[in-house]
DNA sequence: CCGCGGGCCTGAGAGC
DNA sequence: TGCTCTCAGGCCCGCG
């Protein structure tokens, strides 16, 4: 499920009861995420302070007193709730908590924030690992991962290069995390189609022979970072799994032009063309054969 | 190295 | 009502 607009939403919600707060108590339910949870995982995490909580693609890193990052992905259908104490609560208040964690609420932080925040993932694709901060540059899981695409260093001349040489479908490039990290399924579609580019065309259509960036580079990179803009401030896309920290749906669904509307028509003015459903490398496409070239 | 397909899991929805 | 089938927002791995 989520991209990186619903993790950035996720981040934003955590950050008043994390960031600054110290774990007081950490319940792991279940430890068969995607990767078994460490034995020693609540120990490791207990009394610890979270000194800063940021996101690399579609990874949480909470910063902790101990020199360890843990890193924390939603997989397909993860998300976070924050439950907050009412009023201020005594000291050891936490073993009062009303505990009553649904099934798929694999692990549990009681906050010093006097916030319970719990991860729920049914299908448990998710994942949570503790790495020393020093050896964070040569995490396997965030090592190959391409350039944030907010970020100013996220260029059509970027694209261009990374895209060059790739005989795969544009969308299959834009989805590999390795040429520009964060975005997934629904965010690709959404900005193929903004940018009028085919999902279809061959990435390396976006550069010209010099390798340099055509005119469709350079609508994609800005299509790319309006898409998720926008997402971001509409808190992320709610199709089933996605939710806020306080349990609110995103809204950014109602703002598809092409996900999941297969049939109905385009909604680019004057263009008249229906959205089409399509699969490529084995995942839905949905774009506007009209106007999408 | 590259690109594709399978697999990991559960749950929702469609069709019978 | 209930069964079976398909599909889902991600990512790793093995194959050709």
């Amino acid at each position: 499920m989520p991209e990186l607009p619903e993790v950035e939403t996720v981040r934003q919600g955590l950050l008043p009861v994390m960031q600054g707060a110290r774990f007081i108590q950490v319940d792991a339910h279940r430890g068969d995420l995607r990767w078994p949870l460490p034995k020693d995982f609540a120990q490791r995490l207990e009394g610890q302070t979270v000194e800063r909580l940021d996101r690399r693609a579609k990874y949480l890193l909470a910063y902790l007193s101990s020199g360890e990052v843990l890193i924390m992905h939603l997989g397909m259908s993860g998300s976070f709730r924050v439950a907050q104490a009412r009023g201020i609560r005594a000291p050891g208040a936490y073993y009062h908590w009303p505990s009553r964690h649904s099934a798929h609420d694999h692990v549990e932080f009681h906050m010093s924030s006097g916030a319970l925040i719990s991860f729920n993932d049914p299908r448990r694709f998710g994942m949570m690992k503790l790495v020393p901060q020093a050896e964070l540059c040569r995490e396997p899981l965030l090592r190959a991962l391409g350039p944030e695409p907010l970020a100013d260093e996220f260029s059509p001349h970027m694209l261009a290069r990374s895209c060059g040489r790739k005989q795969t479908s544009i969308k299959a490039a834009l989805l590999d995390q390795k040429v520009v990290s964060g975005l997934g399924n629904i965010y690709v579609c959404e900005a193929l189609h903004r940018a009028a580019v085919s999902p279809k065309r061959r990435a390396s259509t976006i550069a010209k022979r010099s390798g340099l960036p055509n005119e469709r580079a350079i609508c994609l990179v800005e299509a790319i970072k309006a898409v998720l803009r926008a997402a971001i401030k509409a808190g992320g896309s709610s199709l089933r799994d996605h939710r806020r920290t306080d349990g609110a749906l995103g809204d950014f669904q109602h703002e598809f032009c092409v996900y999941d509307r297969a049939g109905e028509p385009c909604p680019r003015a004057g263009c008249g063309g229906i959205i089409k459903r399509i699969v490529q490398a084995g995942r839905s496409t949905f774009f506007c054969p009209v106007c999408q070239k």
